[in-house]
DNA sequence: GTCTATTGACTTGTCAGACAACTGATTTAT
DNA sequence: ATAAATCAGTTGTCTGACAAGTCAATAGAC
């Protein structure tokens, strides 16, 4: 049983369609600017003004936009949420890339091997099992610095060293992404800090016992599935992690 | 200029209602349950379908439902998201009581006096102003064992010592929750991993040097203002923190 | 009897057009 | 000059209908 042989959508629903388009519509304005109204920008994308209202009320949801009641509808994101934050997930090279930062894989590292019984309890596969996967361990840095170290387990079913293509740059999510296959729905990732130990310290540049964060994640499939299990460990001061939490009423 | 002449929505609007009803029937559902019908659902709640179908969109957003066209919605909720998630700002004091965990105030200061410079850049008030603040800061404990420092720094204009009232127990958050005003929207929370120094170590019961969980939040009101800028610490073990993130497309 | 194709009930997805409620600026009346 | 009424523009909500997807029951072919 492979991940390939469910069956997903083949033409993206007006809703997809109207949800890339109003980000692509966001993109070129400015925090604060104006959308057109509804009835015109329905109109525009070719949607109902209901199926137009349902894409806006997720991307409320999501802090992009800020509606008004008899006013009109605004580019919200006083912060750049999506940007930095970690509602969203997004492979470190990726968010270099849109600041215009330079990275380096400092290290890079590719094995096939059985899952050790940690990882299997990651992977949400049944104790015990023998579950082969690729692993791909590796630091980035900045300008030479060494700024953290990533791990991915990834189940062979899903990956293999093969899969990794030629120009793999060393984001497994990315390779994901572009291959399109799993469908990839949500990221849990724990939060931790933790004393960095004799390995970690040695590969990071920093001293043995100091601070790292440390962020364990589980991605999942649409058919709710893990299939990516990652630890990884960053140096505090290169990169800044938020969130944007509601508040529970009552 | 206070929070307090703002003005806010009188009655609530259908949206709203149908989001509390919503709420409150899945609550009283388990995972995997399904939903009546919209036509019966919007019926039952007294609202139109559209209306209806806008909330259940923000529901999906937030990873409460599960929507299955020509099946059924269903409540989702593969882990406890709303639960133990960051997504939802809430006081430590509730969590513990939800999950039957009795913490006890170890450490309790409160203090009216001005704010530091650095207070002031969290609060996002103008570099240089004076801003008279309340500092309210204590240490939690679970068993006799401290597990978190938590610092409040919130404008004499939104809390005064006074305005704490008899049963204070250590979470603004709460007071501000239960005294409905100012009307609170979300948290930005910075997350990041810090070496305990020698105050911190001592009020926590760890070595010094030892890695602490470092949460730095600012609270924001309805009308955009910082009300409440918190630094808090917390000893890896005692406490997770997970957030879920959604996959970026593209 | 067993397997396959078809039907049909049920559900969510989308559409169209209309009116209500709200906001902010303009105009009018005092 | 000031306050009240008006009005255009926008989001909020409603009604009713049809399209599209899913799944099980049914009818048909072998």
């Amino acid at each position: 049983m492979t991940a390939s042989n469910a069956t997903y959508p083949k033409v993206r629903s007006p809703r997809v369609q109207v949800e890339e388009a109003l980000y692509a519509m966001i993109e070129s304005l400015k925090t604060g600017d104006q959308l057109p109204p509804e009835p015109a920008l329905a109109k525009q994308l070719g949607v109902s003004r209901p199926t137009l209202r349902e894409v806006m009320r997720t991307l409320v949801e999501r802090g992009v936009l800020v509606r008004r009641h008899g006013v009109g509808t605004f580019v919200a994101s006083r912060f750049p949420v999506l940007e930095s934050g970690m509602e969203i997930l997004e492979s470190l090279a990726r968010l270099a890339e849109r600041i215009d930062l330079q990275t380096e894989a400092a290290y890079l590292e590719v094995e096939e091997r059985l899952a050790t019984p940690i990882e299997v309890a990651g992977l949400e596969f049944p104790q015990g099992s023998e579950v082969p996967v690729l692993i791909v361990n590796r630091v980035i840095a900045i300008e030479g610095e060494p700024v953290a170290d990533l791990r991915d387990i990834v189940p062979l079913e899903y990956l293999t060293k093969e899969g990794l293509g030629e120009n793999f740059h060393g984001s497994v999510l990315d390779v994901f992404l572009e291959r399109g296959e799993p469908l990839l729905s949500t990221s849990r990732t724990e939060i931790v800090a933790e004393a960095a130990n004799v390995k970690f310290a040695k590969r990071l540049g920093v001293r043995k016992g100091s601070a790292l964060l440390k962020l364990v994640g589980q991605l999942y499939s649409y058919d709710e599935k893990v299939v990516d299990y990652s630890v990884s460990y960053f140096v505090p001061g290169h990169f800044k992690f938020h969130v944007m939490r509601r508040v529970n009423r009552k």
